[in-house]
DNA sequence: CAACCGCCTTGACCTTGATCAAACCTGCCG
DNA sequence: CGGCAGGTTTGATCAAGGTCAAGGCGGTTG
């Protein structure tokens, strides 16, 4: 119990949970289940019936799907804090949409889909800041289709770049990959060798300098103007 | 009052308000807007504040976005029935996040987010079905992102023609578009002239039989197996 | 410390679908 | 009925990014 203790502080500090009082939030923290993944286990796969839902607490989760060929297709890396596969819950068929898969040995937190369900119908609340997160998710999935397809690999590698530095624009402007190249490449939508080539290209015209999985962005400037042309 | 009477039919007729009372639809009916756009006329564009959200009740709306250069993507074609810009009203910034514009000359209802929004809040049944709603919408869009990086221009075209094949496989395999064939091909992410030529192709290949905006699946077998691998 | 393994990079070549340009329909309007 | 306009088709060419193959570079392990 001291265990679950410790990872309500997890549930305090998640949005998706920030509307229930103090017994729904127990109601919560009874059902949970903690579990970890060693890396490369998978946690579910796309089809299977989907009864939880989950946050990562430490490790990274790859979500993807697989082409009948078996190519791999990225759709997200789940981090530390974050949530997935809530919005299944509310589907008609209830399978998981797409693959999950630990990229690190990962600790995770699961929820019941039926008992938060519950708590929902006597929490309006909640269910303003569930809908707020999957208009997010929404919004941001458009913006996925809209670089696929009116933007090409360079524009969506150097989007990224931008989006992973950090808020406070003042530190240096350098990004330390978490995440292996070809899966980030795979999130992107290009192969492992172009995405290499873009990196070169873009060093050899100044605007990064990469060192093995550092990148420092040395020209701010002509990166932003990058994705505004 | 005859007319809004008349729209009424509409709300009962669409689930998203089919868990309210009969006091609850007063309100969204007395609160609604009937609007009328002639063909080619924009109804709003992508960055505009959004207070209101639309169900079309005739014609149709082509919803888009637009690169820095012009170039246009197709997102949907919202058809007689159909709601659309309803999750919007939950994201923070609430914003359009795409362009609409009639396809022909069009009849809609327009409804306050503010005051659906408070309803809603006394309505688990309705959030749960807006749920249900942004959840279904999430999955299409996820599956628009696997077609669009798994899978080639063929398998999205015969992929539609699969899906806009009636219901009861018994009555005879035709489609008729009516939409012009060059949004269709932008909704599907593909060149008009592309779009012609894989046209071209199948029919060569006697899968299907093309004659202007007709096209009747001559071989579903086969349809199905292009689409299966 | 050597060997191996996974990942990344580099080079040569190929394929899909885009681009550009012209012809072709079909419906509409004067 | 002639001509014009929008949408569609067809043909020739092009380019972005994918594929295939080989090499390099760490990092881990026996």
């Amino acid at each position: 119990m001291t265990d679950n203790n410790d990872n309500s502080l997890w549930l305090r500090r998640n949005y998706l949970f920030a509307g229930l009082n103090d017994d729904e939030l127990k109601t919560i923290a009874s059902n949970m289940q903690e579990l970890s993944l060693d890396e490369g286990r998978t946690l579910f796969e796309h089809g299977q019936p989907a009864e939880r839902f989950f946050m990562v607490i430490e490790g990274q989760i790859k979500l993807y799907r697989l082409s009948e060929e078996g190519d791999e297709k990225v759709i997200e890396i789940v981090r530390p804090g974050e949530t997935f596969a809530e919005a299944v819950m509310f589907m008609s068929g209830k399978v998981f949409p797409v693959n999950a898969n630990a990229l690190m040995k990962s600790r995770l937190l699961s929820f019941s889909n039926a008992i938060f369900k519950g708590l929902l119908r006597n929490s309006p609340d909640s269910c303003f800041r569930l809908m707020a997160d999957m208009s997010q998710r929404l919004h941001k999935r458009l913006n996925e289709i809209d670089s696929l397809t009116l933007h090409n690999a360079t524009y969506r590698l150097v989007g990224y770049l931008l989006r992973e530095l950090p808020e406070d624009v003042l530190q240096s402007p350098e990004i330390v990959l978490t995440t292996p190249k070809h899966v980030i490449a795979s999130q992107l939508s290009i192969k492992p060798e172009t995405f290499s080539r873009i990196l070169m290209r873009l060093s050899r015209d100044g605007l990064i300098v990469v060192r093995g999985n550092s990148i420092v962005l040395e020209d701010l400037e002509r990166l932003r103007k990058e994705v505004e042309l």
